[in-house]
DNA sequence: CCGCGTTAGTTGACTCAGTCCACTAAATAC
DNA sequence: GTATTTAGTGGACTGAGTCAACTAACGCGG
């Protein structure tokens, strides 16, 4: 569960957002059109051909009223309809010369109604707003569908973030104290603070801009690799992921001459236990331990290579 | 006039988010209030003592129509109301306790909601989309005033924060290389993992349940304090949070019994120096080093307790 | 203090956006 | 070939929101 300020601060922003959008769209109310009528011109225009079915699903609408609506603009002369071949339920709506002059009306209304209130912000200003917009949308928006995933070395940033997503997911979802954090933070840092290039390695896992999963390799000697604080977030679990990673670290070790890959877990991770048992490993031994509070039971993983 | 595909983009977010918020208000179907009802309801539960005239001019509705639903919720028992002593025309309304419930809990389902959705966001990204909300806001609501900032003891996740943030700002802004958040992550790392409640502290700046600034004290023995990884966002800076941080780490380390205070920075860092000027901080030393990269001006500064 | 325009709130009367249900016809599953 | 699902339509309704007309209190100028 999120921050609760954050929530209200969402909640804020929102009630805010209904007010503004509510006086944009008193605009309409100079047309003889209302929301939903425009909302289904704006669609029908921009995809000339859309059905009505696409319409109910995109912009939710009952079929019925939507029906009605249909043919008021068919009587109107706004759009025309015909049965669409592929499926003779089905009809395709076109816009009609009439309708497409009227679409282009509304869109202009609606740009000049946008412009006027940038108009009153300072330069730069819209740009900003627009560049938020963007973010919230890309977020917030599951039809703007996730960028695909793709795996990459470590920068500036990111080992910060494998501290701060770890620390904050094992406390939320099993309850583990600071000292988790504190362990991440000193494996992730001595990574850092001792980097070799040559034996060592971090994944990040990133997805539209966004860090979504990481894996490190150190060096523990003697020809032992160590795969160390595998994680895919939330968001990103179920592409296969965690697999990818761990299949990474394994070209890696063997490519850099390792003898042996090692690694430390909790049986609670089923995920990761699974990802390990595919990909050849063995369990050596367990022992159970209370380092972070709760109790838990600690595994040494191991792959020959 | 501003630029037209980003007044097209701005158009496209609001006819998203006109959709969006349609989705969440249909929640409102399972209880027995309209989307009007509820924005009343939360007026007046969040500003106990309003009048109608008020809520007629801050939810832009109509006079009647409130009148009506004042009347319904009169004769549910959720207000009540009393003439204004001031002026007998308008009236207070005051929400009873069986009205302060209903109105908390579709507060509890908003959030509920809300969290639901950020349920399914990567790790951060719920900030990023709550600061986003309220860069909009900023520049869109005429009446927004910034959330306040509180500061706050460290909770899971934000020492991985504080090694993010300034590891990548100081990439960006310095380009001091991986070798700096190495340090960061081996100073934070070894907080915590050496945590001592009686002599050591950590605030956390938070904005709006976004991260915005943080500050450490540790103990170096000898009755020495040293404050470190004094950080403010670049969205928070100008709000003297910097300063307010510094006068916590002092107020801190004098009533821990430190004899003094003392802080490594940068000589770049001019706002941070301005601060140490003004709290009565001394220069003790400093020397040229190239421990990141770029060279830089390393500063010992001092305060005698 | 009185009139006059204004503001707060109420009621009556209405309308029309949106919903629910039942139905037809085509498509798809089995 | 039958059963089930999907696309679209019309009938019947409801209730959210609007408009106009009204009362009562305020406040300003003379």
């Amino acid at each position: 569960m999120s921050n609760l300020s954050l929530i209200e601060t969402a909640r804020d922003f929102n009630r805010f957002y209904t007010n503004f959008l509510g006086l944009l769209n008193k605009a309409y109310l100079d047309t003889p059109f209302t929301l939903t009528d425009a909302r289904i011109l704006f669609e029908v225009g921009s995809h000339d051909g859309v059905s009505a079915a696409a319409l109910v699903r995109d912009l939710q609408l009952d079929p019925a009223y939507l029906s009605r609506i249909l043919k008021r603009f068919r009587a109107e002369g706004l759009i025309e309809t015909s049965p669409d071949p592929a499926d003779l339920r089905s009809q395709v709506i076109i816009v009609t010369d009439q309708g497409r002059e009227t679409f282009e009306e509304l869109g202009r209304r609606s740009n000049a109604q946008i412009a006027a209130r940038f108009d009153r912000l300072a330069s730069g200003e819209p740009e900003a707003a627009v560049s938020a917009m963007c973010t919230i949308r890309a977020l917030l928006d599951p039809a703007a569908k996730p960028a695909p995933a793709i795996i990459r070395a470590h920068r500036a940033g990111d080992i910060g973030w494998i501290v701060q997503s770890q620390g904050r997911f094992y406390a939320e979802e099993y309850g583990w104290d600071l000292r988790f954090e504190a362990l991440v933070a000193d494996v992730a840092g001595k990574f850092l603070a001792n980097f070799d290039p040559a034996k060592e390695y971090c994944w990040i896992a990133e997805r539209g801009g966004v860090n979504v999963g990481s894996v490190l390799i150190t060096n523990s000697g003697d020809g032992v690799a160590k795969l160390r604080l595998l994680y895919v977030d939330k968001s990103a679990r179920g592409l296969g992921l965690g697999k990818l990673l761990v299949d990474e670290c394994i070209r890696f070790s063997w490519q850099k001459g390792y003898r042996e890959l090692s690694l430390w877990t909790n049986d609670m991770l089923e995920t990761a236990r699974a990802i390990y048992v595919k990909t050849g490993f063995r369990l050596v031994s367990e022992e159970r331990h209370r380092m972070f509070g709760p109790e838990a039971n600690g595994q040494n993983w191991m792959l020959d290579l």
